[in-house]
DNA sequence: CTGTTAGCGCCTTCAA
DNA sequence: TTGAAGGCGCTAACAG
């Protein structure tokens, strides 16, 4: 059917072998040899066949990126930021006449955030021997105690998600606190407060835990495995060993300090006078969501505000679940001055909602966002929000997929999250009436 | 290293041929083997070796999705919709315990609209022997006419992309009229202007044109190649053939009505009073570029108004290119009352410029986009646009490049773009200041 | 229904 | 520097 090897080798009046040496670069060959072999590759159009390379060699210039919403500008920008420098870096020994010989196939899987989902395209890409693997953005947690964020909903409380301060494995310490009465954590210094630490572990069986599992695998045959926007991997093996995490076998993580940045834009409300600041979340379940749910909370803490559950209302990184959310707010909890979304897109839902009611933003109420994507500077008013490096972060996450860049010591870094501030947050208004 | 097939054989105490079987759901296997071998792959955590089974089956599931621009949600939408095609419909026979098999992979490419890294990628995608191929958005051509948009700049004249009833083969009816001093074309009918005609040969020689052959190759050796929101391909072999296209090998196509959309939204402004109309077109060689200048052109020459080639700016799909070729046409063109752009992005852009120079919206000057994307709704005020339907597109081009959905006649299928006017228009106001 | 037998196209020692 | 030969892991006839 399709132009083969053999017949290259034929026309060229060679070996196979040479061929394939001339095509691959990584062996010596005369050059009169070799000019020979490009012509007849050109003369008949062939294209190396990737899947019987990739079973000879053992493996295969697959690289895929896992995005959780491929529309979201969110994880589109980090997935382009990648792809860029798998396409540039590869440019080196190319031998010309075989465009993208040597090239890495960077790929993107929408996974919609659905851990079932991301194990599925993990399969596909560990059955296809992908050369690396690149999960963008929060992971799915267990969210049986999510709800109304009232007290006693141990998966928002404080002290799960502690600076480190509060002694390891905190994760028992029950319900206390949930409604900010503690402000035994005001002291939080810059830093302290970041998403380094490990994700929760999932509950054994679920697909969570599933694709902890898998990436394990991954690592251990191979693959690398690189974390961007997400949480290093929970520590696994519980109880029977212990086993120091193997740092050949630890993806490469590279986290966003969402916690900190909530905590800043939050404590940018306080110091502007709020007192009253409502809360949208993203959804339920993700680790993201919490983590910048936590940085808030931390905020009003340590600046001795009580935390009123009836100022956070669930909504999704979508502008309709801000939309929804803001409604909520309003309804059953008059006297906001601010609303903070869980992100920018949200943020908007807020807006527009509070328009609808006929507030003005920022005279009547504040809001702001989370990401910094290149619309908030256009949006009238100019959203106030944290801005995260997407770029850099793609952009490394593909240097490290690449084995270009060394992931540093403890495999993980985070990533600073700046605040912005713009027109859609001022001094506290008439507020959401009652 | 890895487990294999025959692994799983030895464990399940059958032949390797079983457990293929077995696998691949493909061929009748007695319940009480089947879940031998099940039960034998679960322990061994198999997961078949894609690439062997590529080259033995001589076919692989690798699905490949082309956009130029992944940050941009206009092409996210689309390629998020074909994904979710690929995912949905391939949970027919699925053996349970191996998850993942008979699925296809769908896995988008980031392009950035050049024909080179297209081929890269087709390259690419043509080594894995990807089973499908669906190219996303407009495709690059020939630009050494591009210039300021005055007349006798054939590239976009309105003969070139007439409404074929001024005749076949009109590209070379020369530059007249480019002025749109010929209201001759007045009576097109709804549907009569729309992209689905073939996009003009590229130069021989040109990348666009190795993209060309290379989407016939890939077509010819069985991997199904769908354009959506692209024009036809342009008919090859001119002089020698003549060779009607084969239907087996023309890929399947999905057109947005670029140019019947432009036409209306301009007419939309024209009935509402507008005379001095702006336009900020995309960047120049891209087919959706001019499509939807022409439908802009084209329905200013219907009405009678004059072209002003100085009301014609040049920019790009997002909102820097829009912003600054709205600054431009302040300067060079005073007294407009709208300005078009050629998306919505760009629409943001050119809003803010507006705003910059002081000016309101829709009061002072009316401003429209196109696609509709979700923003539209939320900006202020609420942008008038034209909707594309962007998850339909990405639907059936998924449906299609499993061959789930039977391509229409002649392979065209040309999707509707309709008028959505929101609040950003409105009847002209003092217009831009001289 | 299941096992046996050949390759699929390429890479990689091992010789020459 | 080049050729010959074996095998990567799986699938697809063909027998049984």
């Amino acid at each position: 059917m399709a132009v083969t090897l053999a017949d290259v080798a034929a026309r060229a009046r060679v070996s196979a072998a040479t061929v394939s040496r001339v095509l691959n670069g990584n062996y010596p060959v005369a050059q009169s040899t070799r000019s020979r072999v490009l012509r007849a590759v050109e003369e008949l159009e062939y294209v190396v066949n990737g899947p019987a390379s990739a079973l000879a060699a053992a493996s295969s210039d697959l690289v895929g990126i896992l995005v959780n919403d491929i529309a979201d500008p969110f994880f589109g920008i980090i997935a382009g930021a990648v792809q860029a420098e798998m396409v540039d870096g590869a440019g080196e020994d190319r031998t010309q006449g075989t465009p993208g010989h040597g090239q890495k196939l960077a790929v993107v899987c929408n996974t919609g955030g659905s851990s079932e989902r991301e194990l599925t395209y993990l399969t596909l890409l560990q059955r296809q021997r992908a050369g690396a693997v690149v999960l963008v953005g929060g992971s799915a947690e267990e969210t049986e105690t999510y709800g109304t964020g009232a007290p006693g909903s141990e998966t928002y409380g404080p002290a799960a998600v502690g600076t480190g301060a509060s002694g390891a494995g905190a994760s028992g310490s029950g319900p206390a606190a949930a409604d900010g009465s503690g402000g035994r954590r005001a002291a939080v210094g810059p830093g302290g407060g970041d998403d380094s630490r490990a994700a929760r572990p999932p509950a054994p069986g679920s697909p969570a835990a599933a694709v902890v599992a898998r990436l394990s695998r991954l690592a251990a045959t191979g693959t690398r495995v690189v974390l961007c926007g997400r949480p290093p991997l929970p520590v696994t093996g519980g109880a029977d060993g212990a086993a120091a995490p193997d740092p050949a076998t630890t993806p490469a993580t590279l986290a966003f300090d969402n916690h900190g940045g909530a905590r800043r834009l939050t404590e940018h409300l306080l110091s502007i006078g709020h007192r009253r600041i409502g809360y949208v979340t993203g959804p339920p379940g993700r680790s993201t969501t919490r983590h910048r749910l936590m940085g808030h909370l931390d905020a009003l803490a340590a600046h001795g505000v009580p935390h009123d559950p009836s100022a956070v209302a669930h909504g999704a990184y979508d502008r309709a679940g801000g939309y929804d959310a803001a409604c909520e707010l309003m309804r059953r909890a008059p006297g906001l001055t601010a609303i903070v979304a869980a992100n920018d897109a949200a943020a908007l839902g807020v807006s527009a909602a509070l328009r609808d009611a006929g507030l003005r933003i920022p005279q009547d109420v504040s809001v702001a966002g989370f990401d910094d994507l290149p619309f908030c500077a256009d949006t009238v008013p100019a959203l106030t929000t944290v801005r995260l490096p997407l770029q850099e972060a793609g952009a490394r996450a593909g240097r490290l997929a690449l084995g270009r860049e060394r992931p540093p010591h403890g495999n993980v870094t985070t990533l600073r999250a700046d605040l912005m501030v713009r027109q859609s947050t001022a001094a506290p208004g008439r507020g959401v009436p009652g």
